[in-house]
DNA sequence: CCTTACATGTAACAAGTTACATGATTAG
DNA sequence: CTAATCATGTAACTTGTTACATGTAAGG
C-alpha cells in the first residue's frame, strides 16, 4: 500500500508525469523510496480509476505526449489520512550481510569486489545528496517548516551513508588483517 | 531469489527447523535478513523437492515433532556459487521518510510519536547487539575467520543503529526549533 | 481463563521484478 | 551506427503479506 501514498506524496509535492516521478524515485528520493517505471504506471492507473488524480495532456512537437498527473481533493486527504497513521518500518533484507553471515565460504577477493563496488556506489550518492544540500539547503534554518522536513529526509541520507562508508573501513581492516596474518 | 540463498547460509551455520530459522531471522538476523514463517516453510519447502535439503524429522514427546532441515552437497553449492556473484544492493523503501517528505501535511505532534516509537525499537535492538557482542565477540581478533565476518555483520546492524538514533536527535531538535520560534 | 511459546502449514492477495514492446530525438 | 534520454505501457512471474487453520504445554 506504501507505493501509493509515496506517489500520493511525491505529486503533492509537484505535478508530474509517470516518467518524471520514476526519476525522482532514483534520484532525489533515491534514500526514501524505489519503485519501477513499471510499478509507478501501474499504480497512477489505479489512482487514476479511484478518482486520486486528473490527468492533463501536455502535448510536445518534438517528443511524444506526456501525462501529467495532478492530485484530487480526495488524493490528498488520503494522503492525509495515511500520514497520521503509525507506519511500520521498512524490513531489512541485505544479500551482502547474507554473504558474510556464511562467511567461511567467501572468497576475501569476490568480498572486497563487493565492499568496493558498494564504496563507489555510496560516495556517488553521497555526493549527489551534498550538492543538493548545497544548493537547496545552505541555511536550513531560514526555511519553511515543509522544507526543513525535507531536508530531515535528506540528512537521513547523508547521515546512514556515512555511517555505512566507515563501516566498509572497518570490514576492509578487518579483512586486511585475517588475510595477512592468519 | 535472495530468500533462498539466506536460508541455505543460516542452515549452513547450523541446521534447523522452520520454527528456529524464523526465530533467527527475526533475532539474530534482525539486521541481515526478514522473513516470516509462512515464507520460510514454503521455501523450505521448494529447498526440499530440489534435492537442496534433508530432512530429519525430531519425535519429541511433550511437543509436537519437529522438521531439522540439513543442507545438501547440493545445497551448499548452491550457496557458494551465489556467494561468489555480486548481488545488488537492496532497494530503499521508508514510510517515515515518504512522511517527512509530505512535511507540510504532518502534524509535529504525530511524527514525534513516529520518533520516540522508532527510538524505542531501535533502543531494544541496539541493546539486543549489544549483549550479543559481549557474549560472543569479547575478543574479535582471537576468532575465527567464519566469526569475524559474523561480527561484522552484526557491527553493521550497531553502527546503522547508532547512527539512525543521532539523526532521529536531530529531527527532534529541528522539531523543537520550528514549534518554538516559528 | 488467557496469553505466550512451540510447531507447521494453506490460500488468497498485494507488491515487486523481469521481459517484452514501441517510437522519436539527441549526442558521441 | 549506437547508445542514451524521453515517454508510456502490457504480461508473466516471483516475492512478500495477511488471513485462516490446528493443536499442545507452560506460566501468570
Amino acid at each position: 500500500m506504501a507505493l501509493r501514498y509515496a506517489l500520493l506524496a511525491a505529486l503533492h509535492e509537484a505535478p508530474a508525469t509517470g516518467y518524471e516521478l520514476t526519476q525522482r524515485f532514483r534520484s532525489r528520493l533515491a534514500n526514501v523510496w524505489n519503485a519501477s517505471h513499471q510499478q509507478v504506471y501501474r499504480e497512477l492507473a489505479r489512482l487514476l480509476q479511484d478518482n486520486k488524480l486528473l490527468v492533463e495532456t501536455v502535448e510536445q512537437s518534438d517528443k511524444p505526449d506526456k501525462k501529467r498527473y495532478h492530485l484530487t481533493l480526495s488524493g490528498k486527504k488520503d494522503l492525509q489520512d495515511w500520514l497520521n497513521q503509525p507506519q511500520s518500518r521498512p524490513p531489512v533484507r541485505d544479500p551482502l550481510l547474507v554473504k558474510l553471515f556464511a562467511g567461511d565460504l567467501l572468497e576475501s577477493e569476490v568480498l572486497r569486489e563487493d565492499l568496493e563496488q558498494l564504496k563507489q556506489d555510496w560516495l556517488a550518492q553521497l555526493g549527489y545528496f551534498r550538492s543538493i544540500e548545497h544548493t537547496y539547503f545552505r541555511q536550513p534554518d531560514a526555511l519553511s517548516r515543509q522544507y526543513r522536513l525535507q531536508y530531515m529526509a535528506l540528512r537521513r541520507g547523508v547521515t546512514q551513508i556515512t555511517a555505512g562508508l566507515e563501516w566498509i573501513e572497518e570490514v576492509e581492516a578487518t579483512l586486511e588483517d585475517l588475510d595477512n596474518a592468519p
